[in-house]
DNA sequence: GCCGTTTTCGGCCCGACTGTTTTCAGTCG
């Protein structure tokens, strides 16, 4: 069972609970919501989490329904939701689905018109629609009428469900935004926040906080964005926008003085500000995105504003967090005893090493476009202290080892060429090499010989059970060569889950025979995901963070790889590329 | 039902916006 099927499934349990009795099951209600969505956002599969005993390190899951989950994942039947669930009719559950449908508003149009066939019940709801009975019904009236046709035919465009945007696209739809915003004159300041902000490998809506004294300019103006397909919302100090490709745009306003507290409201996360409000509480303080609030002894409160995001957590005594941080995952305590780690930063990055030239080696898979040279030049913009050329090895179904070894040689020479005629920075004669089904690599003891070291990975028979896949790469990583593990999930964010892995064993092998686990930062990749990351960096086992540049201008993705390992709460030490020369050098071979 | 830098009991974030309403319910982030 997937995760979102389980993350469903805790919904509508939720949903059940509001629609019976949402004073008596409040908490219960926010309980399975906030379940639903710890397990939504995992990258780890419950199902796997569940087989290895790792539930309780869910957060948000506790021992109730971890023991509903187990009993789920075991029969498939769980006897507390079959409870909760009875006498709401099969029928409500499919327009949960719908946006602007709760559970309030489902059950009410399913009992009043007695709709019984969940496959059918949202085409039913837009018959009565059409029809104008909705409209008829006290406490609707034409307007909500509307809005549920247009919901329902939104829904089935898959409109707001779109799949949610790499980060890199992202960023651009972003700035597009921002650079509009800024030419109204009563802008003073436009921030992009949200997951956005917080560097998640995906992103859903576009969230821009504006500094104004003028909201209500200001708001006029964002809804009157050229590629603006239709107004969501549009109120005093918020708006919200659906731009064509139907994603979502939402707009906060708030007074430069007070934009401190809008940063931290709006950057998020959902839990991380849950936390921090109800720590703020146990000292007495109401915070929200005007500021922070404290009761004074006479019953009144007073306001206090603050005009940068520093200012309001020192206000409460703590560090300010990294973006990158805020998930709930321990960052609050950390921050309240001073004892945040320092995280990696893109400059502390010495060296790329996972380079794809457009020498003709003649692949297995994709040759890079630009030229030795112009990688490295490259490099040397950057100003890295090294770089690794790491052309995936010559096809194996067109060439016999011999050939194979005077490719690898040629290019060899090439480097050297290169190296004799370079200054200032240095070069590794890697490769990337594929892991075979059978475990085996793709170039022999012999050539292997003649590289620097190897990066190696699977690009093949992806469709492995866990066990053998994980004995396969393990195979792979032994050879001395063999250092890095590229991609280590194989994910295409958008288009495959990846294969399955063991990672502990993974983990296990890599730390006793000094490998490392690539961070690549290509945009669809991001692969290791962060919460891996976080596992390795627990683990104290090494990373490296590279890009996989088929191209120049993508040598510059490195960011993302970075804010990758800042989301894994990577420290500087984490990372085996901000070694200099020497030290990575020797790690190579060790 | 979850959770712990005042707590293993007793709390539980805070607000915007819309539609249908003369004061609020529902949904959303």
């Amino acid at each position: 069972m997937s995760n979102l099927q389980i993350a469903k499934i805790l919904r509508q349990v939720a949903a059940s609970y509001a629609i019976k009795n949402e004073a008596k099951y409040r908490f219960q209600i926010i309980a399975y919501q906030r379940a639903a969505d710890a397990i939504e956002g995992s990258n780890l599969e419950i199902e796997e989490l569940f087989k290895e005993n790792k539930l309780e390190f869910l957060p948000g899951v506790g021992p109730s329904i971890r023991a509903h989950l187990e009993d789920l994942l075991t029969k498939g039947k769980v006897k507390h939701f079959e409870w909760v669930m009875f006498g709401v009719p099969k029928s409500v559950y499919p327009l949960l689905d719908v946006p602007t449908f709760g559970p309030k508003k489902a059950y009410r149009l399913v009992k009043e018109f007695s709709l019984q066939d969940p496959k059918s019940v949202i085409s039913d709801i837009e018959k009565l629609a059409k029809q104008g009975k909705i409209a008829k019904l006290e406490g609707f009236g034409e307007k909500s009428q509307e809005d549920i046709l247009r919901a329902i035919s939104e829904f089935r465009l898959g409109i707001g469900k779109t799949s949610r945007m790499v980060l890199p696209y992202a960023f651009e739809a972003a700035e597009k935004l921002v650079g509009y915003l800024k030419a109204s004159q009563h802008v003073v300041k436009a921030v992009p926040l949200g997951s956005l902000r917080r560097m998640m490998s995906t992103v859903g809506d576009i969230d821009i906080a504006v500094a104004t004294n003028k909201p209500k300019d200001v708001i006029s103006h964002f809804v009157s964005y050229p590629y603006k397909e239709r107004i969501i919302e549009k109120g005093e100090a918020t708006a919200s926008i659906l731009v064509s490709g139907g994603r979502q745009i939402d707009l906060m306003t708030q007074a430069p003085q007070g934009f401190g507290s809008l940063l931290q409201h709006f950057t998020g996360s959902k839990n991380h500000n849950i936390h921090l409000r109800e720590y703020a509480l146990s000292k007495g303080l109401s915070l929200s995105e005007y500021g922070i609030k404290k009761k004074t002894k006479s019953g009144k409160s007073t306001m206090v504003q603050v005009p940068t995001e520093e200012e309001f957590y020192q206000k409460l005594n703590m560090t300010w967090i990294p973006p990158e941080l805020r998930e709930d995952k321990g960052e609050i305590e950390l921050a309240i005893s001073h004892k945040l780690p320092k995280l990696v930063e893109q400059t502390d990055i010495k060296g790329d090493l996972h380079i794809h030239s457009s020498f003709a080696i003649d692949p297995s898979h994709d040759l890079g476009k630009n030229s030795i040279e112009e990688m490295v030049s490259q490099a040397k913009k950057l100003k890295y202290e090294y770089i690794g050329l790491s052309e995936h090895n010559p096809s194996i179904s067109k060439h016999n080892s011999g050939q194979i070894y005077s490719l690898i040689a040629r290019r060899n020479e090439n480097i050297e060429q290169i190296k004799s005629s370079t200054k200032n920075i240095r070069i590794f004669k890697l490769l990337e090499i594929d892991i075979l089904s059978n475990g085996k690599l793709a170039v022999d003891h012999k050539s292997l010989s003649i590289l620097d070291g190897a990066i190696v990975s699977i690009h093949s028979s992806f469709a492995m059970s866990r066990d053998k896949m994980t004995k396969r790469v393990i195979h792979g990583l032994s050879h001395p060569k063999a250092k890095i593990l590229a991609h280590p999930t194989g994910r295409l964010i958008n288009q495959r889950v990846g294969y399955e892995l063991d990672f502990d064993k993974i983990f296990d092998f890599c730390k006793k025979n000094n490998k490392a686990l690539e961070i690549n930062s290509w945009p669809t990749r991001l692969d290791l995901p962060d919460t891996l990351i976080m596992e390795a960096v627990k683990n104290n086992i090494k990373l490296v963070v590279n890009t996989d540049s088929h191209a120049v201008w993508q040598m510059d993705l490195m960011k993302y790889g970075v804010a990758m390992a800042r989301r894994g709460w990577a420290k500087k030490n984490d990372i085996l590329n901000t070694l200099g020369y020497n030290d990575f050098n020797e790690w190579l071979k060790m």
